[in-house]
DNA sequence: TCTGGGGTCCTAGGACCC
DNA sequence: TCTGGGGTCCTAGGACCC
């Protein structure tokens, strides 16, 4: 059976423990040392491969790592200056092509079709090219992956790590997949990979061998697709530049110790509602509806979704709200432990339509408030005011806007599913 | 693994319409 | 009231990703 691939060619670059990396480039004492990141949290972020050998992974809490070993240097994330990495990183590759997608903090995909002749490389000495200028450039290393697709570059990647080069080509295809399973593949979770086990399909060699018409009735469009890409066939496309839109802006902090206080938990309510909006105001979007909850001690969820009259980006509108929300969500006895916002219906406020009844005085002002509170919050960092002060700004309107947000229509649910896996 | 924080996309089924 | 057949929009929830 001969092999039809799209012809494209698809590069993955992963960084390699890149939180921890990047401590170690900057800081010449770290190196060749076990390094964890992530300090703020109490769990590991990141771990140096020194570290990884004694066994530290990513999401075990820290007190076990110092059990572990207590020489392990711990340090707080330091997300700006990982985030310049990564633009330098994005920068090096897009020397070689403009199609570069920055997928995420340590990660990116670059789309190198038709380059070898204007590039007088072969495809994968183009790959070898930005692998090593990342490498000599930023003093950290990466895994790179070529193949016809992102599921499968991204295969390639993760084959050898870390400073991993891996071509998956025709040639080898069969024998790579062969030994990856399927629950090593982007796209397949836990799950769909336990329905693929009772299927007796184990490896991505499995997968990729079904043929359609089983694909067609046993999985459905995103899986179909993944199998799509692991036959060569390229169906997600490589997407050009940074991300600039959001569909939702979601702020969850867990506090410890946990904690049964009103007013505690109302405050880190309140607290995300603020920080969440300040998100959405420097994308300039305002949410049509707005999500809270509250997670108790046992990882139980409880929250509301309300509908909002019209879109907002200002916290003070929505507070009477919030509060009414977080009356009915809060139960006396209950030890919690973390709560959430998520914003979403967002809109571009340029877009936003007034409300007849509405004085376009009160919006303004609200407006001019908030440009100074996020130009204060520029210039001396997050949290410089918060909800009190600025409510405080805007008593005197409280009565006025009281009816400004209301809600439409609720839902509660009492059960979220975790969300979020440790890599 | 005693479990952080931030996202996206897909789908089934109900509401509503002709 | 013995109830055809189709379309569109929305929501709730699941699955997955870093």
């Amino acid at each position: 059976m001969f092999f039809h691939h799209s012809g494209k060619a698809i590069v993955h670059i992963d960084g390699d423990a890149f939180f921890a990396s990047c401590e170690q480039a900057i800081n010449p004492q770290y190196r060749g040392k076990p390094v964890v990141t992530g300090a703020e949290r109490n769990i590991v972020s990141a771990a140096s491969y020194e570290a990884k050998k004694l066994g530290i992974k990513r999401g075990i809490p820290l007190w076990k790592v110092k059990d572990i070993c207590k020489d392990v240097i711990i340090l707080p994330s330091h997300y700006e200056t990982y985030g310049l990495f990564s633009q330098r990183m994005y920068d090096i590759i897009r020397r070689y092509t403009t199609q570069v997608e920055e997928y995420s903090i340590d990660e990116a995909f670059a789309d190198i079709t038709g380059l070898r002749r204007p590039l007088h490389k072969t495809y994968f000495e183009i790959a070898k090219a930005m692998k090593e200028d990342i490498e000599r450039e930023l003093g950290i290393t990466v895994s790179v992956g070529l193949s016809y697709t992102k599921v499968l570059a991204k295969i390639a990647s993760k084959y050898r790590k870390p400073s991993g080069l891996v071509h998956i080509h025709s040639g080898n295809i069969e024998s790579i997949l062969k030994n990856t399973e399927v629950i090593k593949i982007w796209g397949i979770g836990h799950q769909t990979s336990a329905m693929l086990y009772k299927h007796n399909i184990k490896t991505a060699d499995d997968l990729s061998k079904k043929d359609e018409f089983w694909v067609d009735n046993c999985l459905s469009k995103p899986y179909k697709e993944v199998w799509w890409e692991l036959n060569g066939k390229s169906v997600y496309p490589v997407v050009n530049g940074e991300k600039d839109n959001y569909k939702s802006i979601g702020k969850t902090k867990t506090f410890a110790p946990p904690s049964t206080d009103v007013n505690y938990i109302f405050s880190q309510l309140s607290k995300n509602v603020e920080n969440a909006f300040i998100k959405a105001r420097r994308y300039n979007l305002a949410a049509n509806k707005i999500m809270l909850y509250l997670k108790t001690n046992n990882f139980r969820y409880s929250g509301l979704e309300v509908k909002l009259s019209r879109a907002s980006s200002f916290p003070n509108e929505v507070m009477p709200l919030v509060k009414e929300v977080f009356a009915k969500l809060f139960l006396p006895q209950e030890l919690y432990r973390a709560t959430g916002v998520v914003l979403f219906g967002l809109q571009s406020r340029a877009s936003l339509q007034l409300n007849l009844f509405e004085s376009p005085l009160t919006i303004e002002k609200l407006e001019r408030v908030y440009e100074a509170v996020d130009a204060l919050d520029e210039k001396y960092g997050k949290h410089t005011i918060f909800l009190g002060s600025s409510l405080l700004l805007l008593q005197n309107q409280q009565h006025k806007q009281k009816h400004l947000i209301n809600v439409r229509q609720s839902r509660q649910f009492i059960h979220l599913p975790f969300l979020g896996n440790a890599n």
